[in-house]
DNA sequence: CTATTTAGGACTATTCTAGTCCTCTTTATT
DNA sequence: AATAAAGAGGACTAGAATAGTCCTAAATAG
């Protein structure tokens, strides 16, 4: 199914509802209570996006989080990379550098799925945040185009 | 990391392997000897791919499988498809039809959703076993431009 | 000083995946 | 007709990954 976690689905749900107010600050209880996902998994999520820069937080009575960047800058590449790590449907491309593939045959294809790999993260790189708010405002993104044979230089 | 199952990248493996002779018929065995794949495993990812559609059978003695169309019009996207099921990157986007989401504000960004599966979609969808051999030849794909734009219509 | 809030892990139960195996059906060959 | 080769269709298991919770420590506002 190309399956994202559940956890990168509740960070975009979390993000989205932080980016509209921009400069907010929020506490972990807060987002939990307005997007109803449980505490502590809003918590475990927002360590994340921590460690990956996507946010800035301030601890002690008072603290929270809040964005990094402007919604424009974070894309949903960065996100979904927060969560899960770097963009790579499959073991090979991630790992190949040192070991060399166990299939036979099988690694020849290593150039196309460094492709597919480099093709489906050029797609998610291109939607933001912004785009987010803006698709549920119902308005639509701007224009992006993506030559495939860019994936080459 | 957006994961793709094992059992797919074989298949595009076990795919690429008979796309270099278009019209030859491979018992599974032969193909799991050529590919290095577990016999068994090459048999279960083979009876996917008959399901749907991407290879035709012969059964009996002398049988086999074989591409059901030119691997220009095999997309790994419907190869994604055939093993893992509808491309969606989260529950919601393919099940939100009869039943709303327990999130509370959390499907206000369903549409998002549909916006980042469709990207990821005709990205995957833009790339054909035919490339997978180009690539394997090391020579270029070729030019493909998807405007988010129109994703919308 | 105390309440609040993040930081950083450890831990567990459940779900999913990979992989194997078994039985049945079909067909070529002799 | 008998036999061997091959696919069809599931059932099943072990292991890995995920989701989700919880605990303790550190920081800061008031």
């Amino acid at each position: 199914m190309l399956r994202l976690s559940k956890l990168t689905d509740y960070a975009i749900v979390v993000l989205t509802y932080m980016a509209k107010n921009q400069d907010g600050l929020y506490s972990a209880i807060e987002i939990a209570k307005a997007t109803g996902v449980a505490p502590p998994t809003v918590s475990k999520i927002l360590k994340e996006l921590l460690k990956a820069k996507v946010l800035i937080s301030t601890r002690g009575a008072k603290g929270g989080y809040r964005l990094a960047k402007t919604a424009e800058k974070i894309t949903v590449a960065s996100v979904i990379g927060a969560l899960e790590g770097p963009i790579a449907l499959t073991e090979c491309s991630v790992s190949n550098h040192n070991h060399s593939c166990e299939q036979v045959s099988g690694c020849e294809i290593g150039g196309v799925w460094g492709l597919i790999n480099q093709t489906v993260f050029n797609a998610l790189e291109a939607i933001t945040l912004a785009d987010m708010l803006v698709s549920v405002n119902r308005r639509s993104p701007q224009e992006i185009n993506i030559p495939i044979s860019s994936l080459y230089r």
